[in-house]
DNA sequence: CGGTAGACTTGTAAGG
DNA sequence: CGTATACAAGTCTACC
């Protein structure tokens, strides 16, 4: 699904229509999707409950609500998040719907159904895995060139796949960590230790300038992603390698491969990327 | 600790 | 056109 800009649009487009609201009903249509604690428990905790906030940590979204406790939302890989008019909504994968004091209702649908929800009092999120031990984000203060050359430092793993690990950096996905990788011209499956440090500092660039571009352009829609209101982002027209298996490379011209990292399709340019 | 394969789940695209 | 296939924006667990 989507990584840290589709989130973060998401996050954007929603703020301004649940912030202060209150949570009026809750249908929930598939139970296994909230996995703490039960449904019904879920249910009973939210209800009546103001949204104080709307924050994003990663590709977590955190819903922070009145009697300090946070509706925590992570979409996986087709979970989407969107505002709806009361009584006009069609969508067959529609699994969980909150209804606010207004007009609106704020929809939760998956087709593959892997997205997860939990509700935490504020000093129990701990508990949530992986919420609390995500690394810096590109576009942060602490996401810094040397934390780069830190982390890569003593790993002999692939770059992928370390550029892929939440713990070492909050937000990355496979579509980002592509493109990052491609635009710093470097091989997707190099030891992340052999990177130098003119490397290393034009990975850190294409890591902040790919993100920023996705944000400007409101996520990519490569086949499920859509925004708060449900539409399309633009990132898609700006890819370099992503999905463009035996197409251009932009740069070069030559025939985008794609091969398997560690269990995830990775796309790169055979002539640009070393 | 590091790294990888498999699991979860179901729709859609590509290809025969 | 149906599907005997392949692949998918993510992460968690088991295992070596």
């Amino acid at each position: 699904m989507p990584e840290l800009p589709e989130v973060e649009t998401i996050r954007r487009n929603l703020e301004s229509h649940i912030v202060d609201k209150q949570i009026t009903a809750v249908d929930i249509f598939l139970p296994r999707l909230v996995k703490w604690p039960s449904a019904d428990e879920f249910r009973a905790r939210v209800l009546k409950k103001k949204i104080n906030r709307l924050e994003r940590k990663g590709k977590y979204l955190l819903l922070r609500l009145q009697g300090d406790i946070t509706l925590i939302i992570h979409l996986r890989m087709t979970g989407q998040l969107y505002i709806a008019e009361a009584g006009h909504v069609t969508d067959r994968f529609e699994r969980i719907r909150l209804h606010l004091d207004s007009e609106e209702v704020l929809v939760y649908s998956d087709a593959r159904t892997l997205g997860t929800w939990y509700v935490m009092p504020d000093h129990e999120l701990g508990r949530v895995h992986g919420l609390e031990s995500l690394g810096p984000e590109p576009l942060s203060e602490p996401f810094t060139v040397s934390y780069l050359a830190a982390i890569f430092r003593s790993r002999t793993g692939k770059i992928k796949s370390l550029l892929l690990n939440q713990e070492l950096i909050g937000g990355l996905g496979n579509i980002y960590a592509d493109e990052s990788l491609a635009l710093a011209g470097i091989y997707p499956e190099r030891p992340a230790n052999s990177l130098n440090s003119d490397e290393l500092e034009a990975l850190h660039q294409a890591i902040n300038t790919v993100i920023s571009q996705a944000l400007q352009n409101a996520g990519t829609t490569f086949r499920d992603y859509r925004n708060g209101y449900r539409q399309e982002g633009h990132n898609q027209h700006h890819l370099r390698v992503y999905g463009r298996k035996g197409q251009a490379c932009p740069i070069c011209g030559s025939t985008i491969v794609r091969i398997e990292t560690a269990g995830r399709g990775t796309h790169y340019c055979p002539q640009c990327q070393h």
